[in-house]
DNA sequence: GGTATAGTTTGACTGCGATCAACAATTTAT
DNA sequence: ATAAATTGTTGATCGCAGTCAAACTATACC
């Protein structure tokens, strides 16, 4: 309780009133480990941020004093409780934005990310409120991605990897899980977007083609392509 | 040509890539240079961006050197050709983000400003003129102020000093120049926003009230809230 | 098990935008 | 015309987030 206590009280409470450096770190600490690895190595962090790897490395132990990180130094950062609601609620804006983006702005899918990280920072709660409202409290972003609600839920949904299925499966294009603008622009223009019926035709072996065919067409998808669907499955 | 050339470069015609602390100081600058008086002084300017007046000059010194400001010393700043080119584009963002708010994310018209404000330095270009032509290429934010085209030009108006005109005339209201929200709030629950007919019934002396006349009503307003009122008028 | 390599951290330094305290210039009042 | 009050600038210093070069793990290979 000596001198420099304020801003961290504030802090711990509103996830709002943080600087864009520490909301961009821990945007991205979220997404590297929301996937299933369990710690993001320095590299990873300082590519995805856009700094070098020592700046990296300086921020980050800035990031763990301050209680947003849990840092094991030589090996990578996780998110405390705490960081992770923060992320969460920076996800939230991101994902609200890109939904705005597209339904109210008129912004193609793939255009919509760029767009939306110089916006997630900035807009004020009111606003972010304000698109939830205005987009019927939606689940999701224009590429699939949950929403977290404001208290860092996140909806429980029935995504399975199309990968993973079984040739003559039958689903609904639920996710599409990549933020890369060309792979979003090829995939869209075929029509291949969230809410698209789809039926799992052939699986090439070896990392090969898939063939899925929809109400128009048959696509065959590369498999690096094919990885990032996801389906809710129909029986 | 020595080594820290290139950003100097880059700005000159671009307003955009510039941060958020130059687009704020020479926003403020323009803002208050526009009506009339002719230069800025530290401590206004201070005031208007929220700094202290030493770290203000500190600051404009800075501008200056960069080529944003016209600066005498003890006596105050101006902006320059490229300073002032730079402001109108931020001007362009905020009163259409203030116009955006309000008809298309429903904010109330004294609510507008600050969210307005939280985004006008963050925004993209493509969002810009996304509003833009969502708001069909519009001419005045909510309160009346002049959308400045991409150029820097700005639209020419008819608008006159409501209390400069003499008892019974007649005229739209145009512009109400604050965004103190207060008074806003009061104008707006009035009815007295842009657009609406009014005559003007009454002007006591002595700075004293006037009254004016709408379709519904008949108001009295003081003569500092008065002052702020401009109007288109008819004859 | 010692060494090359990839990944990480440290140290010295930079630029930016602030602060406060002290000082200087300008303006106003007597 | 000088003193007092107001306004503006400077100097020292801070915190933040970055850089590069050098030093330091951790690990994988032979």
């Amino acid at each position: 309780m000596s001198d420099q206590t304020q801003d961290v009280h504030a802090n711990q409470n509103d996830a709002v009133s943080l600087n864009d450096a520490t909301l961009h770190y821990l945007d991205v600490i979220y997404r590297l480990t929301a996937t299933g690895t369990e710690v993001a190595n320095t590299t990873e962090i300082a590519e995805n941020v856009g700094v070098s790897a020592s700046g990296a490395s300086v921020m980050l132990r800035r990031l763990a004093e301050r209680g947003w990180v849990q840092l094991t130094r030589y090996k990578g950062a996780t998110l405390t409780p705490m960081g992770k609601r923060v992320a969460l609620r920076t996800v939230r804006r991101h994902r609200l934005l890109e939904l705005f983006l597209h339904e109210v702005m008129k912004f193609e899918w793939h255009e919509v990310d760029t767009h939306a990280h110089a916006l997630e920072t900035s807009i004020t709660e009111a606003f972010e409120d304000r698109m939830d409202e205005l987009l019927n409290h939606p689940i999701r972003c224009p590429h699939g991605h949950l929403i977290p609600a404001k208290d860092g839920s996140l909806p429980i949904v029935k995504d399975v990897r199309l990968v993973d299925q079984c040739v003559g499966t039958a689903g609904i294009l639920r996710l599409v899980d990549t933020d890369n603008s060309d792979w979003l622009k090829y995939l869209g223009d075929q029509g291949l977007k969230p809410g698209v019926n789809l039926k799992l035709k052939e699986v090439a072996p070896y990392g090969g083609p898939i063939t899925i065919e929809t109400q128009q067409h048959t696509h065959n998808l590369g498999r690096s392509l094919a990885e990032l669907m996801f389906v809710e499955v129909v029986a």
